[in-house]
RNA sequence: GGCGGGUUGGCGGAGAGGUUACGCAGCGGAUUGCAAAUCCGUGAAGACCGGUUCGAUUCCGGUACCCGCCUCCA
């Protein structure tokens, strides 16, 4: 069996990982807060978790891992939206959901096996609140529930920090009620124009960390293998939900093995509101750039790094992709490389398995029939070894979420219409024939008419035309498009 | 102030105490009317100062610079 290592922000070491059960690995990745669209560094954790989700199927087997993402639909950024808006709170986040579903599944990313919505487990929460209250870990103070950092030792062992120096440093005003600046809130009132449900504390709501505790608890047991999420949660957010669910659970464990991935960057600075340079998901998929692009320029860097997003990056990994597709042709999977599987099974190493992609790369290009044509005679064993070649790289591609059925509309040709499709055929076999009576002053004077129309002309081996359309993704360039090429048409007397 | 991450060739980006990462770009060549695409070949590195070592870009210490978190944030 594959020996999967991946770094424990807990412990700060890369370990072995051992489940607690083979037949069914769990894992849990903090979702988004459904108040508005992704924004790309949202995406990051997604695409880690989806190939580290990937991987333990394939070891494990395909239904020994269960995979938790949830919706956090109760926070008061959405109450905020909803009071701007004057729509209901169910309304936006049903909305965002959907939003998150179809840009998440436009980079590739398979949906986890339970996405619960906090909202449907607030009962869950009321009972470990009450629980903990029970144990001595939280106390009521003014209608709020405070969870009693005191009373858990190992309080900021995850992230390496002493309560006493967290109060030395803290920026923030600290509520009265507190017993200690650092206890926070995990029960508080509502007001009526708030969302609120009844509990032994009076109408309130959750804060925001319980819901993690109580739905991996619920749908993964108070022990479970892996939790994730970006680095900036490490601190508050994960450990106060190792505090709860550990001082709720003394005999269990909680998370064995704690992934944080780094984060995101924009050019070089951080993706803000105020720089100008933040966008979503959608933004980009609207901007024309395919979701496949975006998933290979998020996996060409560790996870562990930070990323940085540019426009170069953007550029060559359309272009790897392109070339990447070109020679995948009709080829059916076989199975992904073991270079390809060890570099992911070594703490996620997505950058290692992109350039073991290159190298099967190579070797199909190697065999390639038209190559070896060339030099000598082909046997059959060569077309084969570029069969199993070219299966074996599709493979190892798929297994990364690369060159799948799903993300590849961006290389389909694209349909601009019948009429215009026409014009180009006419206009193709005109510039075939100047070429073939040698007019070339006037074949390329047509080459620059059409490269003013959006389209490229491109002689091929074996006397052959071809052409692409330079912004394939524009759609508002076809009545353009259709003028120019009927002037065109009309200017050189060809006949339809 | 506290905690953490980073600094690799022109750019991006990995691994490994001693042997080619890899990709893009560049350069030379093949092909081509031109061009594109493709193919073959190729140079180029590890912030700085010390230490450990037969040997460090890789381990240890320090310096500088960059970034993030400590408040909602993936």
């Amino acid at each position: 069996m594959v020996q999967i290592r991946l770094t424990n922000t807990r412990t700060r070491r890369k370990e072995v990982f051992e489940p607690l059960d083979c037949n069914d690995v769990r894992l849990y990745l903090c979702g988004p807060t459904v108040y508005d669209r992704a924004h790309l560094g949202n995406a990051r954790p997604v695409l880690v978790f989806d190939v580290l989700v990937r991987l333990l199927r394939h070891v494990y087997g395909e239904d020994s891992v269960t995979y938790v993402r949830n919706f956090t639909d109760v926070d008061d950024k959405i109450n905020a939206r909803a009071a701007a808006t004057g729509r209901t709170i169910r309304e936006i986040t049903d909305e965002t959901i959907a939003w998150y579903h179809a840009d998440m599944d436009a980079l590739g990313a398979l949906r986890p096996d339970h996405e619960p919505r906090a909202t449907e487990y607030i009962p869950q929460m009321i009972a470990m609140i009450g629980d903990l209250i029970a144990r001595g870990n939280a106390y009521e103070a003014e209608g709020h529930v405070l969870f009693d950092v005191r009373s858990f030792p190992d309080y900021g062992r995850l992230s390496g920090r002493s309560v006493d120096d967290m109060i030395a440093g803290a920026r923030v005003e600290v509520a009265p009620f507190k017993r200690d600046p650092m206890d926070f809130v995990l029960w508080k009132p509502s007001g009526a124009d708030q969302p609120g449900w009844d509990s032994p504390w009076g109408r309130g709501r959750p804060g925001w960390h319980i819901e993690c505790s109580a739905m991996s608890e619920a749908l993964l047991g108070p022990s479970f293998d892996i939790h994730g999420g970006g680095i900036d949660l490490q601190f508050p957010h994960h450990e106060n939900e190792i505090a709860q669910s550990c001082c709720a659970h003394p005999e269990a464990t909680f998370a064995n093995v704690w992934l944080h991935n780094e984060m995101l960057q924009v050019e070089g600075k951080k993706m803000s509101k105020s720089l100008g340079n933040f966008f979503t998901v959608r933004d980009l998929l609207d901007r024309g750039v395919p979701g496949e692009v975006i998933r290979f320029v998020m996996l060409s860097t560790h996870y562990r790094k930070p990323m940085d997003w540019t426009e170069v990056k953007m550029k060559e990994a359309k272009a790897v992709l392109r070339r990447w597709w070109d020679i995948v042709g009709n080829a059916e999977p076989s199975k992904p490389s073991p270079h390809v599987i060890l570099a992911l099974a070594d703490d996620l190493n997505t950058s290692s398995a992109i350039a073991a992609l290159h190298q099967l790369y190579d070797e199909v290009r190697q065999w390639q029939p038209p190559q070896v044509e060339g030099r000598t005679g082909i046997s059959s064993e060569e077309i084969q070894t570029w069969i199993d070649a070219r299966s074996e790289f599709l493979a190892s591609a798929n297994f990364l979420g690369l060159l799948t059925e799903a993300l590849s509309d961006w290389v389909k040709p694209t349909t601009w219409g019948d009429d215009i499709e026409r014009l180009v055929t006419s206009i193709c076999s005109k510039w075939l024939k100047l070429r073939r009576a040698r007019n070339y002053e006037q074949a390329d004077l047509l080459k620059s008419q059409m490269r003013a129309a959006h389209i490229e002309l491109v002689a091929e081996k074996g006397d052959q035309t071809n052409f692409k359309y330079l912004n394939p993704y524009k759609k508002e360039l076809a009545d353009d498009i259709l003028q120019k090429l009927q002037s065109i048409k009309e200017s050189w007397e060809i006949a339809s």
